[in-house]
DNA sequence: TTGACTTCGTGTAACATTTACACCACAGAA
DNA sequence: TTCTGTGGTGTAAATGTTACACGAAGTCAA
């Protein structure tokens, strides 16, 4: 079945940024391309966006398509839409970043193989894709210091020094131990579990979980979170 | 002449924010629909994006063949879209904001009537417009506080209490006067003039203008305005 | 010319925030 | 028992932010 319209359009699709964190070193997911152009390339994970979908519907459907990814958290980066990024044609795409907790990417699936890389050490990107990463790690700097999202890339239960390492590794410079601990903790959006995490001959460490009904909470009065 | 594809494909548009300041008030400035759908309600200026332009130049044109303004300050502010946002058929917007200074809206052009509102007094708008404009506006304010771009919004020459008027009417508060001007002035990117602003029977004002390029000059060394 | 009126332009002290910095606690391994 | 390595904590100095009031410099009218 065919379409018809009486201007041309462009093809609209999506991309996804993931971002993941290995204890040490902030990592994205890529995808090795299986078709031309730039096959056999690594791309960032998207596709085209249906017509009865809207944007983040088609961000998160392909991110599950190829990497298996879900639930997981999802916002607009921008619209890339320069009018030769696609050789065959005229494509946007509505670019989205996420932030995936650690040991939920299923490895390689159906078609296409995924790779985590870190963001120090990438390889050559098919299209623009390359401009996309790096905006949203840009945006992502940005957005870690002024909104407590950097939990979206910890597991559930966490140490204070996996969450400074985290900070450490996005923002790309050392922290101070107790200036960042008293910090994070003085918005009391952190719960200290009953649990300690231990993890080799030292003292084990306290473990928290993120509050998220209390950071609502606060949002809606006007908080605003600063690290 | 025809374009037919393979899937159904989404229209695809631009929309603008634009803002303006009269002294007091911030304003948008809204087109009279000429067409249905929504014939005769205010709606943001835009338009369809055309197959050979980027997404900036597409909103740059609509901007001008719509208003009349032309090298404004433009960014892109999010992409809209919801799948029934447009009742002909599925239609995804980019959206852009604008900062004009006064006197350049050139009144009435063509078909369209293009008219100034205040932000705090606007008429029912078409589509999701109300949306697009509440986005924008909360962008507006917190770029407001951590870049110079309020200056656009001002003629080349102005007085400090115009910029802090301007502050205060973005950012729904008043401002205390000494540490407004303090604030500003440390970032030393206002050159003041030898002029004085005459307004009135009371003593003038320093006219100042902003220095981007020394704004240039700092930014790139990670210098971070903040007001 | 004088006085009334209006906005312009300025400094400081109290307070709050941020920074820099070092040592004992607690666990496992030898 | 000692060694090794990370976890957890407080304080003083410096810096930044806030609150606040009055003389200066013009116009205008009497």
């Amino acid at each position: 079945m065919n379409y018809t319209y009486q201007y041309p359009r462009a093809a609209l699709t999506v991309d996804c940024v993931v971002f993941g964190f290995d204890g040490g070193t902030l990592q994205v997911l890529l995808i090795r391309r299986a078709l031309e152009p730039f096959r056999n390339q690594w791309a960032l994970p998207g596709g085209f966006v249906r017509v009865d979908e809207t944007l983040d519907e088609a961000a998160r459907r392909e991110l599950e398509e190829e990497t298996g990814l879900k639930k997981v958290f999802l916002e607009q980066l921008y619209t890339f839409g320069g009018v030769t990024r696609d050789p065959r044609e005229r494509v946007v795409s509505v670019a989205y970043y996420a932030l995936v907790k650690p040991g939920l990417v299923t490895g390689d699936t159906d078609a296409a193989e995924a790779k985590w890389f870190p963001v120090s050490d990438l390889p050559v990107l098919a299209f623009d894709h390359a401009d996309i990463l790096a905006t949203a790690l840009e945006r992502l700097r940005g957005k870690l210091s002024y909104q407590p999202i950097g939990f979206e890339l910890l597991p559930p239960k966490f140490t204070l020094t996996q969450l400074q390492r985290l900070y450490e590794a996005v923002l790309g410079e050392p922290l101070d131990k107790r200036n960042f601990r008293k910090k994070v903790l003085s918005h009391d959006l952190l719960i200290p579990l009953q649990e300690k995490h231990q993890d080799g001959p030292h003292r084990p460490a306290q473990l928290f979980r993120f509050d998220p009904v209390k950071y609502e909470r606060l949002k809606k009065k006007g908080f605003l979170f600063e690290i």
